[in-house]
DNA sequence: TAGTGGTCTAGACCACAAA
DNA sequence: TTGTGGTCTAGACCACTAG
């Protein structure tokens, strides 16, 4: 029997994913949804909905008519690019120990192109941030984040910017990162991405150019950066719509 | 008053989003739930799985105790990397007139990896279609589609496999495509996609390496797809999970 | 405080798959 | 035929926003 907070339809999504991952299912089929219903003590729509969110995070299939299956490929996906939040998890779930160095901190005017983009006047203060992640002791991520000074509400350490960007703005931010508009752009690597990575001159990279974006979908951050393609594969799902 | 089939949720979804393109809602702002229940004549259940599909293709946005709102920003893109289905589409959306050439069709034996990959015994045949789409007249993409022979159900013309490869498959093929799994990599355009793509030597490119699967979790086609990154920009929205 | 979206229930019927 | 997931209803209460 489940209790309140968060949601009934959160924790039987965390449940049955727990299951899932303990290999409780060990033929890969999961019950129907009137028995996990009775036995979670709540509706066959709270149950329902929680296998959508499992399903739509490809953990799980359905079909009709047949029931309901574990995906094991989809389980094997360490990083769908449309769903990193934190690159030290992502080197986390690829099995390196992550670490994260802060290269540079400035702050600079936000110059025309920046200014539109981040709707705010060229000419105001943005903090720019330069972080380098490793996985164990090798360079893969080079990331440069813009953040408009009048996007910061509470004084904040140095050290505070180590975390994940979205957590920094959660904690010391005017508003919440809701989501990314990335652009995926592939580059040759520059000198100073060659020293910084450790990698050959000429060699192809890849970029993500980013603006995030707060829950009322004003955007607050600006956000590039440069994977080292043969440490970190980017992954993705791509289903039809409708 | 909607009538059944296909479902009521489904039309509903459709309806809002004429109104929405349509630009009925000068002001942005969607109409309560209820409202549009009453209106439609259906439960509030169907009318908000409408409105969290339209949510989760980004038309729009909600926001508790404040209202469901049209997602502009959300509405200008036009090549979502995980929504792409058919590279005409992608290319008619970005206003170009979209053309498709086939290169080059041929039957190989599997080598080691792909019959990995595709779940097939090494030495199968696979149908391999080499094909360019052209923007205006312009090549932008070169694909490469891998089909086990035994994946095709019914005869075909060479012209049908102009057809995307979803529309080939549905059309001719034994199972239908349901998603891919892709992964990004950025190249160094070769010799052939110098000639092929009309782009100075090491222009960096970006190769789409996908694996895609019917229903029921079968490989089913390999593609190898590469894009000129300067009329096609890839874009990708990207949200926390849980 | 009024109105909106968020969550949840209990129950009905349909469509499809497998035995 | 049986059992599964898919769709839909009507109604309840909660959480949040805004005037």
């Amino acid at each position: 029997m489940l209790k309140r907070a968060p949601s009934l339809t959160e924790q039987a999504k965390s449940h049955i994913k727990q299951l899932i991952l303990a290999d409780e299912f060990a033929d890969g089929r999961i019950p129907p949804e009137t028995t996990l219903a009775t036995d979670l003590g709540v509706s066959r729509t709270t149950i329902r909905d929680a296998l959508s969110r499992l399903e739509h995070e490809g953990v799980i299939y359905r079909k009709q008519g047949a029931g309901t299956f574990v995906n094991r490929p989809g389980l094997q996906i360490k990083s769908r690019l449309d769903e990193i939040w934190s690159y030290e998890g992502v080197l986390r779930a690829h099995g390196y120990m992550p670490s994260t160095r802060i290269l540079d901190v400035s702050t600079v005017s936000a110059d025309e192109e920046t200014a539109v983009s981040l709707n705010i006047t060229p000419g105001d203060d943005l903090l720019v941030v330069k972080k380098l992640f490793l996985a164990d002791t090798e360079p893969v991520i080079l990331a440069h984040n813009h953040i408009p000074l009048c996007q910061i509400a509470a004084p904040y350490e140095e050290s505070d910017l180590l975390l994940p960007v979205y957590a920094f703005l959660s904690e010391y931010g005017r508003q919440q990162l809701s989501y990314y508009v990335s652009d995926i752009i592939p580059i040759t690597a520059s000198p100073e991405l060659v020293t910084t990575l450790h990698i050959p001159a000429q060699t192809p990279l890849l970029s993500l150019s980013e603006i995030g974006y707060s829950d009322d979908h004003q955007p607050i951050l600006k956000s590039t950066s440069c994977f080292r393609d043969d440490l970190l594969r980017l992954r993705l799902i791509r289903r039809s719509v409708q």
